[in-house]
DNA sequence: TGTGTTCTACCGACCGGTCGTTAGTTGATG
DNA sequence: CATCAACTAACGACCGGTCGGTAGAACACA
């Protein structure tokens, strides 16, 4: 059943049980288990507990990161980049729901060191939505809106999916985005009738 | 130190210690020292280590669905409704930032029949939102969005502040709500204008 | 007011069990 | 015959929770 080496099915079961019981509720036995192989045997293939849940994220911002810079690689017009930056967003927390559910919950497991090269590479992901926006405000396609919050708003509006999201569910990937784009936009944009 | 009764002590610590170290990685031995008594003297005052969390969740959960309906409270109007709203969500999760933070991520923690109970008062309170954004887009004065998804986007968004918010921090409680009331209403109505 | 009784709020010791982790060993692969 | 990838067995630490016990306040009644 399970297909690929031993390490990348213990990842993937880990994944599983993190996303559905938390880091701290899952036990090293468990994860043994779902692997088909005795716990102690884990440690062949990693020294530590922890050492699987930075693995996990660290390839996780990763991928995140790189998805995102391949979405905006050749757009220019701001607008067009805050659009494709917001469906990268969502369509990776999308698709890679687990990963990302644990990536924004489960700080806490790691060890100091762990936690600031996370930190870091969350702070560079965050840094480029920050620039479109900064640059749309200059630019007077976005009204002047607090850079910060904003970037922070719209980076959890879009994580959010990720707790919820049901990939039977009454929506695709593809009409969630679409929504996001639109409530963002307007949301960045703050053009208001002066009918009231 | 301690002010009122030894059982609303453990639940201040308590509080302290889910909210920086998670639940399940926190030990009724810390919540016990941090109270000053022994932890044999924890289940005098609670059943066990998942009434402490229930207790927490459900005071939080009445008092943030009080201070909504409070809110609302003689406003007609679907647009001052929605500002009243995002306000009130936005200003409590700011107040009580730890006990909202916990009641967003510890729910794993419960068991069934209390987290049956405390997804059943959410769901009531994100009823208020979904009727609110209902009536708006009837009305006219909303765009014609996904009042699910638009529920949860507005409400993560808030919730969103007390992940990162600190009291000491650039902006006043007053000014992030102001910030998110005018991005959620834009985003809400999304009149665009038809320049490009 | 004095005395026996009950209640409150806590204590230290300890329970069975599970935790993450390590040591040493074994069977398969090349 | 060496290396890999798994195994069995066990470690000390700690877990949530229970036990019997107790100082002192509160209460009932003479």
């Amino acid at each position: 059943m399970p297909s690929g080496t031993m390490k990348e099915t213990i990842k993937r079961v880990s994944i599983d049980l993190f996303f559905k019981k938390g880091y701290f509720a899952t036990s090293i036995s468990e994860i043994a288990r779902g692997s088909g192989i005795q716990k102690a045997s884990i440690y062949y293939h990693y020294t530590s507990k922890e050492e699987i849940l930075f693995s996990i994220l660290q390839s996780t911002m990763d991928d995140l990161t790189f998805y995102l810079k391949s979405s905006l690689a050749g757009i220019d017009d701001v607008e067009e980049r805050m659009r494709a930056a917001v469906e990268s967003h969502v369509r990776f927390h999308l698709e890679r729901q687990k990963e990302n559910f644990i990536a924004n919950s489960e700080l806490r497991g790691l060890t100091p060191a762990h936690y600031r090269e996370i930190v870091t590479r969350r702070d560079e992901y965050e840094r480029i939505f920050q620039e479109i926006i900064s640059d749309g405000s200059k630019g007077g396609v976005f009204a002047d809106v607090d850079v910060k919050i904003l970037s922070y708003a719209i980076l959890t509006l879009c994580t959010a999916g990720a707790t919820w999201y049901k990939p039977t569910g009454r929506l695709t990937i593809d009409e969630i985005a679409q929504i996001y784009e639109t409530f963002i936009l307007s949301g960045l944009k703050q053009k208001d009738d002066i009918s009231s």
